[in-house]
DNA sequence: ATTTATAATACGACCGGTTGGTATTTACTT
DNA sequence: AAGTAAATACCAACCGGTCGTATTATAAAT
């Protein structure tokens, strides 16, 4: 534990992950991460089996660092459905901060990069997603057993419709650079959010 | 014109629009798209003088094949949010059918993997998504002239969320194949719509 | 404290294969 | 014979990955 070696591991994860941000998976070859790390081929290669396995690390970090954000006051708010836009205002400061994920959503680009060429990392992702819309559905379970939602509303169908948004969000960030997309996007899903209280 | 040289060009265009598609730019190799169409590398490039190039050309065709879809049945309703919902309907279309883009909506798969690439190539892109945030956007202004709309909506913000949204269901689409997650999308993104009403 | 044995760590040349792209030649059509 | 279209052969650069070796850190033995 906290050996010189796990240090460099960690700094081949962190660099990795800013260059899958910046360039995605593909484009980002071992080299460009053997010149942000310092080190070379050989010495690469005996903390990670393959480029692939490095990605299931990287994912692993970013993760980490994506839930330490995301979930930032959240418990001390007892309305739901303010949980929820607390979560979305939250995970869109993800997206933005240089200091989190720079050059783009780290999740939604390896999705696109992915989706049709690894089978197995792609279903990786879906997997995330999938817990996330689970969370928000319970949310919304509990909103509507309080009863502050409309009625007859498909509270799935709402919290897919949720993280799809967020992922246009991603997607058009990572593009324009232009954080009024960002911005824009909290103001209306709150609106959205509003509509669906009684 | 029709002669054999461009009927091969044409072929070539769709041949690499569908792999582009599926596979992603990068990820498809210029022998793929020889495999594709039984060409030779001289063949091809006597065509094209890059790949980039032949991108060019096919994002012409997928613009001229996505707007074909896209305004089908627009020109008949005078109310403009109906138009909306209809374009609503019509994109998420595009991004259903095999006859279209199978694999995927080719414009947000190219704007994912292209941001922080090419510049060039990126705010070509760019400058489609903003043109069709242009229309909405006007459609919304006819709307809240003919009194439709509820009060103080920031209609600029409105259309470019519109857009964000079809993005993000094209990108959970594309590794789902769950059409359930386009079906959705239209179904919440026509309730939002109806909140704008008065 | 110094030496020695043993791992852990990093190095860098090298591999086969693929990349996008080019120059030249052949075949077909008119 | 002219002109177009496609085929062939080739290039340098780069890809992810391997492997034997050198260096370094750790800890035990003296």
């Amino acid at each position: 534990m906290g050996g010189k070696g796990s240090q460099t591991r960690q700094k081949i994860i962190t660099k990795a992950l800013q260059l899958f941000c910046v360039k995605g998976y593909y484009n980002t070859s071992v080299n460009d991460i053997l010149q942000a790390t310092g080190l070379t081929k050989g010495g690469l290669y005996g903390h990670f089996a393959s480029k692939e396995d490095l990605w299931y690390a990287v994912y692993h970090e970013a993760l980490g660092i994506w839930r330490k954000v995301v979930f930032q006051g959240i418990q001390s708010s007892a309305d739901p459905l303010e949980r929820i836009q607390t979560l979305i205002e939250n995970d869109i400061k993800t997206k933005l901060g240089r200091h989190v994920f720079e050059g783009g959503c780290f999740f939604h680009s390896m999705l696109v990069e992915l989706s049709g060429q690894s089978e197995a990392m792609t279903s990786h992702l879906m997997r995330g997603f999938h817990q996330l819309a689970g969370l928000l559905c319970a949310w919304l379970e509990q909103a509507e057993q309080e009863g502050l939602l409309k009625e007859n509303l498909n509270l799935h169908e709402i919290a897919n419709y949720i993280i799809v948004s967020l992922n246009g969000a991603a997607a058009l960030y990572a593009s324009s650079r232009d954080r009024a997309i960002l911005d824009q996007t909290v103001s209306q899903l709150h609106f959205y959010i509003r509509q669906l209280k009684k």
